[in-house]
DNA sequence: CCCCCTTATATCGTAGGACAATTCGGTTCG
DNA sequence: CGAACCGAATTGTCCTACGATATAAGGGGG
């Protein structure tokens, strides 16, 4: 396990780690123990104390002195939480995307916005929640703050999976469809305050409809 | 260096290094050698690794791979850019103080401002600093959102030293000090909008105050 | 029969040594 | 004068070891 080409062990296995998060390969609650880890991976307790505490650093897993780390469990007052931090950056991003957005950048949210369109009349929600996730990833790099990136990144990884299944609701994609346009015209249009303003309502409506599904689902399965 | 109690070595590091970091005992650009470090703390290179692995997470080192670890410099447009995301996340938190503060926080607010007149009288310019870094803590903390106030202490620390500098002229002190009378009476009016705007205003004109300072004292030396 | 106390076991936190790979600065050679 | 070269410094990773701590298991007293 020696040569990388370019990039570490720890940025990798980082990175497989936040993927393994996404995608439900680790559930909320697990326990992290190193050996088993170690073998998994086929690497020694260094890299990989040093990937847990990056993780912890990002908030994606919580160290217990001790008693060893575990994937972040997250409580419904958090991700109401969550989503009033995450409604003014995102606010902030398109704003600045209307102020800022080259016109290739432009070109391509327009894109998913036409995307976005064809998947639900296509009914496919799984495509939908892709061009969902590209689409406030695409919105926040055309605000051309890296700062800013870099807290979106912290903030919107937590909570992929949940968006995922509160979209599954074929009303619910609708709804996200028509508040894509507003903030979407607004950006093409060039007027940041509409931007800004679109954008806050639509992750308060995001927001209370994923703690709704929160609290529907919390008894099924501790997701 | 074995028994710590209960906190781990690496989280006493980290404070140490953010603390070092903000009072100028580490320079921007400052590589941080293993070996010296080690034999700095007393510590073997693990713990060493893991701590300068959550300081680069938090944005406050940067690594380069093969190359180590250096302090991050912070350039004027990077600043610019973190000054915008402070203003959209301190405006949520005077927003959400003015809405949720409690008795005893709004007591505290205000006895903040009375200790900032009392400094600015004494041309206490340590004083005021010291009370203008408390005065934005307790905003945020006052907000009662967690994950604000996580991403609040990420963006506020590498800043520090910075704001404290800019604060040296008497007639700064006294705009800030305006600036903070405003939104402390929206505030304690239970006022949230006028709280936000107050905040925002606030922090555009220290954005662009400490960018000034940056762009003067960028030559005589590379903090 | 249940509760508390003692004893194991698993796991973490840290130390220390080792070594290949890589970078960097200075030197030699064409 | 530039380019290839060499050696020192440093990083990235592995390995082994061991005390400290938490959790689980078992055994004696109420």
């Amino acid at each position: 396990m020696t040569g990388k080409g370019s990039l570490s062990t720890v940025e990798t296995l980082f990175a497989e780690f936040v993927d393994g998060i996404q995608h439900g390969r680790f559930v909320p609650g697990q326990r992290l123990v190193e050996a088993d880890l170690c073998q998994e991976f086929g690497i020694s307790r260094g890299p990989l104390r040093e990937t847990i505490r990056r993780l912890a650093a990002e908030g994606l897993v919580e160290i217990q002195h001790n008693r060893g780390a575990r994937i972040k469990r997250m409580s419904r007052e958090e991700l109401v939480h969550l989503y009033e931090v995450r409604e003014v950056i995102e606010g902030l991003a398109a704003r600045m995307a209307a102020e800022r957005a080259t016109p290739g950048e432009r070109d391509e949210i327009a894109a998913v916005l036409a995307a976005m369109e064809t998947a639900i009349a296509a009914r496919d929600h799984l495509g939908y929640a892709d061009l969902n996730i590209r689409f406030h990833a695409l919105l926040v790099s055309a605000a051309h703050n890296p700062t800013l990136e870099q807290i979106y990144q912290r903030l919107q990884t937590p909570t992929m999976r949940r968006q995922f299944r509160s979209l599954l609701e074929t009303g619910a994609m609708l709804r996200s469809l028509e508040e894509h346009r507003v903030i979407i015209a607004a950006i093409l249009a060039g007027d940041p305050l509409a931007a800004e303003a679109g954008m806050r309502e639509h992750l308060q409506q995001s927001g209370t409809l994923i703690a709704r599904h929160e609290a529907e689902a919390s008894l099924s399965e501790p997701l």
